[in-house]
This record gives C-alpha cells, structure tokens and sequence, in this order.
DNA sequence: GATACTGCTATCCTTTGGGATACTAATATC
DNA sequence: GATATTAGTATCCCAAAGGATAGCAGTATC
C-alpha cells in the first residue's frame, strides 16, 4: 500500500493525471453499479437487469462489453435451452473493491450526516 | 473503520444505494479534480482554472456553487482591487480523501499494467 | 398455433453536461 | 482614454449518454 504523497505542484499533477484515468474506465452511470452487483457472484443478463432497476438492455449490453473489453467481466456462454449467458468478474476487478469500498462507506455516513442535520434544523425550528 | 460487510442480496442494495448516493454528490467532470487540487491550499478562481487547463469560467462557476452547498469548499471574498475570491476545503471536504487516493492509487497501478501489456505484446511481435 | 423464455440488437428520441464566445463592473495603471 | 486585472454571467450550441420501444432467433411448453 503506497503512502500518501506529499502535495506538491508535481505530485498533484501526477495525481490529476491518474484520478482521470480511472474516472475514465469507471465511467458511465453503471459499470461501478455491476461491479458491486458481481461481487455477490457470477449473473446471468436477465439477472443483472432485474437487479439493476431501470438499466435498459441497449445500455447494460453497451456497459458489459466494455467492461469485458477492460478486463473487469468474462463472459460465458452455456449451451442450455434456452442459451445461457453469464458474467463474472475476473481477479482484476478485484483491483478496484478498494474504491468501491470507501464510495460505499462514504455514502452510508454521509446520508447519515443529512440525517443528523435535518434533526437539528427540526429542532431549530421547535425552539423558535 | 467500518468492515466491509459479507455480500448478501441486502447488503448489496444497500451499497448499491450508498454509492449511488456519493457518485451523486461527486457527480460531474470536475468536483473531484477541484478538491484535488485545493488540497494543495486555498486557491483563487483563476488559479483554479488555470490549474484545471480546459475548464471554461461557467463550468468552474457551477461546480464550485454546488461544492459549496454540499459544504465541501469555503467562498472567502476579499476587500482588494480588484476583488479577490478564494475557494478553500472544508474538514467536511477530507472525509472524501480517501475516496480519491484510492482512485489515485488505482489509476496508477493501471497504466502500469497497461504499459507492461504493450510491452508483452511488442515482445510477442518480436519472437514471431 | 400462441405464448414464453433466453440474450440480446436496432431505431429513434430526449436530456444534459459541458464547451465557445462574448460580455460585465470596478478600479488602477500606462 | 486605452488597457489590464479580478471574478464571474449570459447566451448559444453541440455531442454524447442514455432512455423507450420494438423486434429477432431458437426452442419448449400449453
């Protein structure tokens, strides 16, 4: 685990520099979203979309392919009746369940902070 | 710190919403990259943009008005002349430095992995 | 023969994020 | 009086992301 760098001019480029190129595997309003889906274990499309409320097909099959493309998913096809299709994440993937982790941590105490604060504003607002 | 939880379908929606949530607050192309940059210190509004090379007056505006209202920058007009403005993090604004050095850490491991890959590849030409 | 299931693709349309450019007020300096 | 500086705003515009809806192939089941 690297350190923290100091914050200089240079180090805040550099990490300017590799801040976007993760945004920029990670982008789109799902990839982040399947990836956590994933993490309960390989699903099939319908599975996906199901668990994915509002993704359309046109859009998780657009998501799916790119990821595949990064490396993130294998798909594989299953020679059932009717065909079969599942994702999984590949060990890869795994790389990046330290960003997703601290998203999630994040949101679960921020939601708790707006908790916190519209208590407070009620409270005000009694007083008053 | 928080452990991350065992992946169940209800763990899941709940990270699911959880990071839904914080995609949404750190929504856009540039709040992340703006709160990299003000670690450094408190910076000016053309500081910022200059910094930021591409981003245009009206975005900058915008995204700094949001990052106020989600109390992750302090606005501090000063009596000069010409006026001068400065934007600067609030401690509210560090709860988020994890997020982006695990995305900094990320995005470095994989241009690493992406230059090590050209390399197999050139060396593969190579020997053929 | 109609319907259902799988995993998609195709087409069209709308939203919106964000870029380009120009412009403002207030003062100081040349 | 022209120009520069500050921190923005105003207006227009465009590309891309993504939603809505329909449909397809192949088989099984009712």
């Amino acid at each position: 685990m690297a350190a923290t760098p100091k914050l200089t001019k240079e180090t805040c480029n550099g990490a300017l520099a590799a801040i976007r190129d993760t945004l920029y595997v990670l982008s789109g309003k799902w990839k982040i979203l399947l990836i956590v889906s994933l993490r309960e274990g390989p699903m099939r499309f319908n599975e996906l979309q199901r668990g994915l409320v509002d993704i359309t097909p046109k859009v998780l099959s657009k998501e799916l392919r790119e990821m595949e493309m990064n490396e993130f998913v294998v798909r594989k096809v299953f020679n059932t009746v009717p065909v079969t299709v599942t994702y999984e994440l590949t060990p890869y993937a795994a790389t990046v369940f330290p960003i997703i982790d601290s998203l999630r941590e994040w949101g679960v105490q921020h939601r708790e902070r707006i908790i916190e604060h519209i208590k407070q504003d009620n409270k005000e607002a009694v007083e008053q």
